[in-house]
DNA sequence: GTCGAAGTACGATAGATTTCGAACAAAAGG
DNA sequence: CCTTTTGTTCGAAATCTATCGTACTTCGAC
């Protein structure tokens, strides 16, 4: 059974959850935390797909490394790797066919707050 | 002014936080949990103010209390009371100038959600 | 004035969550 | 092979959360 099963590369694999397995609640839960948030809103800034590094957080690599893995098991964002970097998107489509609107309205909700408090 | 205020508001008083001081991931961290969202759709169905009584949550009632309060704490819902009873109505308005479109996409996507899963 | 209904307050507890540092692992490039 | 870059894993600690039961308060009705 193991004669050839890796995917792609070598043997890092990530789980993800399937559409259907994602849920609103969790969802909502991983745009919760403000870090989180922050890292969605620079993915969806950029529109394509990031390396964990280019987000200058104020944590540890280990807290950077939980969160992302929050993001990714919530449904929020996919994840692969590529060489030693390990890259991020938003799961724009699936999030949309799921909860039509709701990505965007938090995004600019995040968008309006922060100019509200100042930190544009 | 108080003429005519509300009727036997006595010294019961409920400490609301104003919209300025409502903040996304608050909001989006009280919409999270199962029992509070479930509350909050049918705040929504009805259209105005419920007495706490009339969720028949699967929990007690000091956990009732509890998530009203962080539904209230949290700027989602207004509260006041009513004789013996604890009034509660959603704080649509002032959801909807701080992250329009908000409230409506969580409210939609919960709505399809519970279709999906089979709960209508 | 007494009683029931509706909630609150007060611990208590079990389980998450966020955070860290230190040790480890894989890929790329000399 | 060795080193650097990038990120993971493994505890561990501090804090937060959801939940409960019991005792208490407040209001309206009788």
């Amino acid at each position: 059974m193991q004669s050839q099963t890796r995917p792609s590369s070598s043997g890092r694999t990530l789980e993800h959850p399937a559409p259907d397995e994602i849920r609103l609640e969790s969802v909502l839960h991983a745009l919760s935390d403000p870090m989180r948030l922050q890292i969605v809103r620079t993915l969806a800034g950029d529109g394509g797909e990031l390396s964990c590094s280019v987000f200058e957080l104020p944590v540890s690599k280990s807290t950077t490394t939980h969160h992302f893995r929050v993001l990714r098991e919530n449904g929020v964002i996919q994840q692969f790797y590529r060489g030693t970097a390990k890259m991020s998107l938003l799961r724009r489509g699936d999030l949309e066919g799921l909860f039509p609107g709701l990505l965007d309205a938090v995004l600019a909700s995040a968008t309006r707050q922060a100019e509200r408090l100042g930190d544009g």
